[in-house]
RNA sequence: GCUCCGAUAGCUCAAUGGUAGAGCAGCUGACUCUUAAUCAGUAGGUUGUAGGUUCGAGUCCUACUCGGAGCACCA
């Protein structure tokens, strides 16, 4: 890009770079040594006291204040921001002509000590500046106005599309929007931290797969050059995990991204995060008490965290609701779903606002209706047990109750969080339920699934009885930090480009 | 994929079909405890792209691009 194409901030920064540089000032450099964070700089000086010891922090400068022959600036780094004063008489010549060419958004280095200023703000009096990196490019913060304890912004960065096509700028104006992601991390600690306690291994399987199995979806698919073949990306890690169970790894999970062709939306990223555990000898009944223990242990991280209003994280009663399949489902039409005719249902479903309800299948159906009349209903944690057959071609048959499997989910704010359940470890039968979803796919359905021999010939060698569940990452944290867009849960949500 | 809404200065936004503006940021100057600092001055634009209507288009029409909301899809 040539000078005549840059609009005149982008100029005016390019000048000041070189009048820093005429000046023998190294605009990029290469370390600084900080002795402290801004928030732990700020607790040398407690309450009552004036003046602190020496510090040196590093950070960006996200506001500035000139007063002529001196100046205020907040500087933030990753543990909050601290205000540094800079005065002429106090500082170097050099110095100070070094400070006199900084905007917002340049990343410094000030030494000094600390002071309160005449107002109470904990400061750093600047004796030593250095300039870490020169900004050639504005930063749009906001101004900023303290009113009755809450920050309001002035003139901020509001426009979605380019928070989240540039989410490093989003991230460095926004402090709350770092805050999420601090939650997220945390979040994901905390489980592999409730599940490795549990003597649980965590893995990693494989994301090119040449069968994709596991979950009802369409896949991404690529093609390897070397082999000649197509691969497709996961769209769930289930058929390889439980592989492991049966290699004798009996309690194994995986946090990774899973891929689904599909729309994208509020809820719906095409590249999302899974977290998926199996647990031998164990049946779904153990696995809800793994998922409310897991979810209470999620919670309290996102609590935690610096930043996040912990009064908006739900707080959880345990044991969770449960409420059974069919009959949620029957009392929600106010007759035995499992005696009505597939006509019935098709009159329902129309009544009830499914789209096309007669080129459903009476799984589908079901489902649909499920989902209108009992799924968006349901706010507080709720586990919905045992589901049809035709609806979970992994699960074990419900003991006692043919036709249904021992399958649960788990909705809160009309959202699935987790699906779980006794895993089907009678090979025969698996294959059966391959063959069903093999027809289903001959007959043009492009999200059921084909016959993965592979995986029947592990379960032949014999696998223990097992309990599975599976946790969307992101919709959790969505659920506990109350966000309503997936994009706020993902640092680089997929777009269009530009 | 469908419907509706939107795109104007670095950022946030104005502008009956009739000379494209403001605040902040920038630049120049004043100001040695400010905090949306203040004050004075100044500069900054192919109005998303391509066509069309019109004496004249940021504004009206068409198509396209990107985004938002909703729908469809997503067990």
């Amino acid at each position: 890009m040539n000078n005549e194409e840059l609009s005149q901030v982008l100029l005016d920064r390019r000048a000041s770079l070189d009048r820093l540089v005429a000046n023998g000032v190294a605009p990029f450099a290469y370390a600084y040594e900080r002795t402290h964070l801004t928030a732990d700089a700020r607790a040398l000086l407690p309450d009552g006291t004036d003046a602190g010891p020496a510090v040196r922090i590093a950070g960006r400068f996200v506001s500035l204040r000139s007063k002529g022959k001196t100046a205020f600036a907040h500087v933030s780094d990753a543990s909050g921001r601290l205000q540094a004063y800079f005065r002429k008489d106090d500082m170097a010549a050099d110095q100070w002509a070094v400070f006199e060419e900084l905007h917002v958004g340049d990343i410094v280095g000030v030494a000094g000590t600390l002071m309160r200023t005449r107002t109470g703000e904990v400061t750093v009096q600047c004796t030593e500046l250095t300039l870490l990196a020169k900004t050639l490019r504005p930063l749009p913060f906001a101004k900023e106005q303290v009113v009755d304890g809450e920050t309001r912004r002035y003139s901020g960065f509001a426009d979605p599309e380019q928070r989240y096509r540039q989410r490093y700028a989003d991230l460095a104006v926004h402090p709350e929007v770092r805050a999420n992601f601090y939650a997220r991390a945390r979040m994901t600690s905390a489980i592999r931290g409730f599940l490795d306690g549990l003597g649980y291994l965590e893995v990693e399987t494989p994301v090119l797969q040449p069968l994709y199995g596991g979950a009802a979806a369409r896949p991404f698919t690529t093609h390897h050059n070397a082999l000649d073949m197509p691969l497709y990306l996961r769209i769930a890690d289930e058929l390889y995990l439980k592989r492991l169970i049966v290699g004798g790894f009996d309690r194994v999970y995986e946090i990774g991204h899973d891929f689904r062709n599909e729309g994208i939306d509020r809820t719906h990223n095409p590249e999302f995060t899974m977290l998926e555990f199996y647990e031998s000898f164990a049946d779904y009944t153990v696995m809800m008490d793994r998922v409310e223990q897991l979810i209470v242990a999620a919670a309290d991280a996102v609590r935690s965290t610096p930043g996040i209003d912990a009064a908006t994280v739900p707080t959880f009663a345990t044991p969770f609701r449960r409420i059974e399949w069919v009959p949620s489902l029957s009392a929600g039409l106010g007759r035995d779903v499992m005696s009505m005719i597939d006509a019935d249902l098709v009159t329902a479903a129309m009544e009830h606002g499914v789209e096309k309800p007669n080129t459903l299948s009476r799984p589908k159906l079901m489902d649909e209706l499920f989902q209108a009349l009992v799924e968006r209903t349901i706010t507080t944690p709720t586990f919905v047990l045992d589901y049809p057959v035709e609806l979970s071609p992994l699960a074990k048959p419900k003991r006692g109750m043919p036709g249904l499997t021992e399958r649960f989910e788990l909705f809160a704010e009309g959202r699935e969080m987790a699906n779980a359940f006794s895993e089907l470890n009678d090979p025969i039968d698996q294959r059966q339920r391959f063959e069903a979803q093999a027809r289903l796919k001959a007959a043009g359905d492009d999200e059921a699934t084909g016959v993965d021999e592979d995986y029947l010939r592990a379960m032949e060698y014999g696998m223990p009885p097992t309990g599975g569940v599976g946790i969307g990452i992101d919709r959790l944290l969505m659920y506990l930090t109350g966000t309503q867009h997936i994009r706020d849960v993902i640092l680089f949500p997929a777009m269009r480009p530009e």
